[in-house]
RNA sequence: GCGCAAUUGGUGAAGGGGUUAACACGGCGGAUUGUGGUUCCGUUAUGCAAGGGUUCGAAUCCCUUAUUGCGCC
């Protein structure tokens, strides 16, 4: 079966609902830990069930390259391939496209790229995307889409989102899995009457949810959070949104308050693998010399296992040294902040306080140290 | 005891009279938003074994001392 939402509550633009799946019903807004090589990198399943973790987002384009999506079907789809019983989104290599191929070249029928492991020649159209997820069987696709870069000119983003419109629609066409949803996404750049344009022409084309892209490519944030509110009062209400690629603590609130159900970011991996630790004060480094000898836990009431079970100083040590379990651990921890969060604003929604919770969690947050 | 050579940061070192002591590693700090796990950026010796001298100018030339290595009695 295809995934279901269920919108259970509206807080001003603010959403509660239910994502059934075929793994599991989960509560949104949530946040979903990228796992693009079908791996959250250096976790296991049994570590993200254990800090609530439900959907993860894999990679149409790496899988593509690596393994090859007949190896996860001969195993037997994504989830058996990598022991993942939980909800898996695929995104469709559009961004890959955008943000690791130094020459490309786009044109109508899809893109012409270099592959980032060995400099071949690569040719990913819209349908091939689909057909790949397909083969993967993840819970839910993506539609092939340019990410267009900021600054952009109007001419270009027109010309872009249109063509993004028509891959979708083409994408859609082949699209042949019943047990996989698929997503559109809204582009439009930093253009409000195009962020409409694109959200109206993809709802036209009645996708399962629909995706905010475009956004997080170096624009700031006041751009970036006009750019979903350009687009989501035209997304239907019965349909689960997601905004792609954002998952800084204070975004992932900016997001809610505006009406979005579903966020994936690399950040709490990628700044754990750097020595970095989200906490209610602020990022810290745990890097800094300042946690030497720092022998508590990265946050005293965090309810991770990293957090009941090791010291900064510990962690510092293992970072400094290049070990791995440092990145491990600070793995579990950012995500699990970031779960927890969402956990907390599902709640405040519940409770009609969030705008309350939410200005006492940025105003903490910024108050580092 | 005599002769020869060496001594530059936390480390490996370049520079053999011209101004801010190269480069690398390490250290310290920052960045990172649909992940190219090894990335990027900034900073890090007011000082060249110590002292004295020559010179407009010395890590570079000279002298003394110390330490280290090699060779010879």
């Amino acid at each position: 079966m295809k995934i279901k939402y269920e919108l259970i509550k509206n807080y001003k633009k603010a959403r509660l609902g239910k994502l059934k799946t075929n793994y599991g019903t989960f509560d949104t807004p949530m946040f979903m830990p990228v796992g693009t090589l079908a791996n959250v990198k250096t976790l296991t399943p049994e570590e993200l069930y254990d800090m609530h973790s439900a959907v993860i987002l894999a990679n149409t384009y790496h899988l593509w390259l690596r393994p090859g999506e007949d190896i996860v079907d001969k195993a037997g789809g994504l989830h058996k391939f990598m022991n993942y019983n939980g909800p898996i989104l695929t995104d469709s290599g559009g961004f890959q496209v955008f943000s690791l191929a130094k020459k490309k070249d786009i044109s109508e029928e899809g893109v012409v790229f270099k592959s980032h492991i060995d400099g071949k020649k690569l040719f990913l159209t819209p349908e091939l995307s689909i057909q790949i997820q397909n083969k993967l069987d993840s819970d839910i696709a993506m539609s092939f889409d340019e990410c267009i870069p900021y600054p952009a000119s109007y001419e270009y983003a027109k010309a872009s989102t249109e063509r993004t419109i028509r891959w979708a629609k083409r994408g859609k066409d082949v699209h042949s899995n019943n047990n996989q949803s698929l997503f559109g996404i809204v582009q439009g750049g930093e253009y409000q009457d195009l962020r409409e344009y694109s959200a109206k022409e993809t709802v036209k084309l009645n996708f399962d949810g629909y995706s905010i892209g475009g956004t997080s490519v170096g624009e700031d944030k006041v751009t970036m959070y006009n750019m979903i509110d350009y687009a989501i009062k035209y997304l239907p209400i019965d349909k689960p949104r997601y905004l792609m690629g954002v998952g800084e603590p204070i975004d992932l609130l900016e997001g809610v308050e505006r009406g979005v159900d579903m966020f994936d970011c690399v950040l709490p991996t990628r700044l754990a693998r750097h020595g970095n630790a989200f906490t209610r004060n602020g990022r810290i480094n745990l890097k800094n010399l300042k946690y030497k000898e720092d022998f508590t836990p990265i946050e005293d009431n965090c309810d991770c296992y990293t957090c009941k079970n090791y010291t900064k100083a510990y962690i510092r040590h293992l970072i400094t040294c290049d070990e791995m379990l440092g990145g491990r651990l600070l793995s579990i921890h950012n995500i699990r902040f970031l779960i927890k969060e969402m956990e907390e604003i599902r709640e405040s929604i519940k409770n009609d306080n969030f705008d309350k919770y939410k200005e006492e969690f940025i105003r903490q947050y910024k108050n580092s140290d």
